[in-house]
DNA sequence: CGGGCACTTGATAACTTTCAAGGGAGGTGG
DNA sequence: CCACCTCCCTTGAAAGTTATCAAGTGCCCG
């Protein structure tokens, strides 16, 4: 499903007004599109990418790999996502990005970043910006896996995945498309996968969703987010001068 | 224990060239100094604060209360460390900060960051880069959280504060002063006191630390990353163009 | 129609929390 | 100068949450 909007437009001008000229520079950025099957790496740990990766349709992962061969995923992406803006100046990659579904995906040469933090402020500080919520769910994430129920956390989880797919157009009503299998989920919230599945019943027992499928419905986001713990403030999703 | 160097100006000179010019700017950034007290509040969530506060001196963390009462500390602040650059940005702080032990904080002005934005892109881009290693130390921590043992998740913490203290020459050989009480330590780590202390006492008795009143003393430096199954590449300990 | 993958279920085991209490060190007031 | 209070660390036992192990079901795709 092509859109004619660059989401990562979408997403910005969600935070702060961006010029004609901005979005052109930001369009203009993108040197190609390159489509990656579901599972395949898109970027690899210990790479140093000479260009970062936008996601423009698609689902995908950061993760980390530990000794016993279980698998952490730090961030879930949806369209608009930056998935390794930080390498530009991080350089070496800490953790590799896999595509959960289909991807397709734009290069950002890493000259065209320099050249836009050196003559672009306003448009770099939105960049910054970008990263900065990154680092924002991250912490949300650490907050909600250290201390919340495992319960808890899945509801967290989901109110977070519904109002980003929201704001970048995917969701049609309290319904947004999830192809996430339950393992994937288990790596996400440091579950196992069965304990995913149990906790997924309960909150479906609950009334507060349906997921069959890849359809999540919300079927009472008060509920849902009292549960969860959930407030949207990490997001920022307020239109503000930056 | 005031030092001459600003911590901030050695952090970021290990990760690349500083110019003349820049830690002139960096060091006129700084209007005032103040003293915060331990356990007090630095920023608290919600706030919208119009300046960001720099760490000169003493340990800092990030947290966040959830309903039952329980806290998470999302991130733990050294010398050197921003606490809040990212509320130049993100506006409004989604999380407080509290001073862990009595900290010497410098205070610098959001405008001025615009004005460094707008006029010194390499600055910025260490700025930039000083919360995306904020993030990687994130992603890190939440690999820690959901995949390693409590055990393993201590040693991993340890090599980190380890080698973070280190970087800014805060270590006096293998050892280094850590104020933190073994409940900050639970907060951290997303595990509750009685347990904190019961894995203490393994990796003492294991041999790999000494932990006496603040004196953390690292015994087995190979081991103990080996329990923690830590690598410093998140870090980015790398002096290199950015 | 067979195979594979994702989801589901039940039973047991492991890890971590909670509850309860005692010990030790430092600071303060009488 | 000592008693006492408080905060932090430590220990033991019981409870709770989540993982692991083991199967079985359902569905999509070749």
């Amino acid at each position: 499903m092509t859109r004619m909007t660059n989401p990562l437009i979408l997403k910005l001008e969600q935070r702060d007004r961006l010029s004609d000229d901005e979005k052109k520079v930001l369009e203009s950025a993108i040197t190609r599109v390159r489509i990656v099957e579901a599972d395949e790496d898109i970027v690899r740990e210990g790479d140093r990418p000479n260009e970062s990766s936008l996601l423009l349709d698609g689902f995908a992962a950061r993760y980390k790999i530990v000794s016993n061969g279980r698998r952490q995923i730090s961030a879930l992406h949806v369209p608009g996502d930056f998935l390794d803006l930080h390498s530009f100046l991080l350089k070496t990659m800490d953790h590799g990005v896999l595509a959960l579904t289909t991807c397709r995906i734009a290069a950002v040469p890493h000259v065209t970043l320099e050249k836009i933090t050196d003559e672009y402020p306003h448009l770099t500080r939105m960049l910054w910006l970008n990263t900065l919520i990154d680092g924002a769910i991250h912490r949300e994430w650490l907050t909600a896996m250290g201390r919340l129920s495992a319960t808890a956390h899945m509801a967290h989880l989901i109110c977070e995945l519904y109002l980003r797919l929201k704001a970048v157009g995917r969701a049609e009503g309290d319904m947004v498309q999830l192809p996430i299998t339950q393992a994937e989920l288990g790596d996400t919230l440091g579950l196992s996968t069965v304990h995913v599945n149990r906790v997924l019943q309960e909150l479906r027992k609950e009334g507060l969703i349906r997921f069959q499928g890849d359809a999540l419905t919300i079927l009472d986001w008060e509920r849902l987010k009292k549960v969860g713990e959930f407030t949207s403030t990490y997001l920022s999703l307020q239109n503000e001068d930056r």
